[in-house]
DNA sequence: CGCGACGTTGATTTGCCTCAACGATTGTGG
DNA sequence: CCACAATCGTTGAGGCAAATCAACGTCGCG
């Protein structure tokens, strides 16, 4: 068995929903690793989100391109991290969203019908998913806040804080984009923060 | 039983999970009706917040103040939408949000405790629970795209296309904080939109 | 009736974007 | 492993978007 799966269920257990160890054997048997390159997508504009992903090592950004070819980051996901476009995941319709690798990665892969079956074996499950995805809201609902109430330095600032993992991955164009800014505007701000 | 009991039921019979009479009853035994005023508070900064709130009638918002006074809309609700600090309702800890009544309102109530044991008598409330959840995370991620990628003047438009019952009951200062931006600036794009 | 919240408008200032340029860094193919 | 290409970081000039502040009329509510 993979030592990436114990890092899953290491994590899963830590959700202070006990697993016995038939129900560890059961989710190892509904998941499977992929390497992944990086730049390369594990989901696209058009294509229906067929796993959820979860994050062994490696980091990924998941960004929305408007019609004038913008790229906008909607989300980044290191280890430990899941990502997924829920709408298309559920609801099988074509998604409008990239999700790509921002250096070479590991990750996990459950999709739809195996998780609908565990769901189903084992309420266990259900429950670790609502919280998966309450905690991914509560997380999202800061950013709104800070996008309305805060100036751009402030929410940099917060993104060095609460992210330092990932604003040492990523090139701070992407860091402008998830902010909503341009990478010129940010680079000005650098100055004002980093010295003082 | 009161009617507007039935006004919830229906609405989750909507989430394709169905339920059995004897489990419509162990629900409407489980929450409360309660009637709100107007500029009412049914979750204050410092409280725990005690209950999920479905609203039968009426219309809330959820905002949070910073150091300055300034109020910032994170969420609003009417009828069939369900409000909750997320975060305060399962940490119990106190929350930094308001959750106030915009007019005078009706809402069913389920505290933490009653909503536990429903989740462990019958795991299809778990579902529908996470099913919530997803559903209010993925309108929330389309406003933080929107908030990083769309001038003031798409998202107000998108706005009121999407909430048309939301645009006739607030005053515009509401939906400008929402936004995040000021009411004036959003008089002033008014005079555009209006008039085409 | 009178007060406070709301909507509107204008003048001014500030924040942030656009565009262009250039050096530094990173990645890649031969 | 090197050389070239591509991406990234930085800076400045200029322009537009949005905030701030102040003023004033209107409306709804106590």
């Amino acid at each position: 068995m993979p030592i990436s799966k114990e890092i899953l269920v290491n994590t899963l257990l830590k959700t202070k929903t006990s697993l016995t160890s038939d129900e560890i054997e059961l989710l190892k048997n509904n998941i499977s690793v992929r390497k992944i390159k990086r730049r390369q997508f594990i989901l696209q504009e058009g294509m229906v989100c067929q796993h959820y992903n979860f994050i062994i090592d490696g980091c990924f950004k998941m960004y929305s391109i408007d019609t004038r070819g913008s790229e906008y980051n909607i989300e980044f996901g290191i280890e430990r991290d899941w990502m997924v476009d829920i709408e298309s995941f559920y609801s099988k319709k074509a998604s409008s969203l990239f999700i790509e690798a921002v250096e070479p990665s590991t990750i996990l892969q459950i999709n739809r019908e195996n998780l609908m079956s565990l769901f189903n074996i084992c309420p266990k499950f259900e429950r670790i998913f609502r919280m998966i995805i309450e905690d991914k809201f509560v997380l999202l609902q800061k950013r709104v806040l800070q996008n309305i109430s805060s100036t751009v330095e402030e929410r940099y600032v917060s993104f060095l804080k609460q992210y330092p993992a990932l604003s040492r991955k990523l090139p701070n164009t992407q860091i402008a984009s998830y902010l909503g800014v341009t990478p010129e505007f940010l680079c000005k701000i650098r100055r004002n923060v980093v010295y003082r």
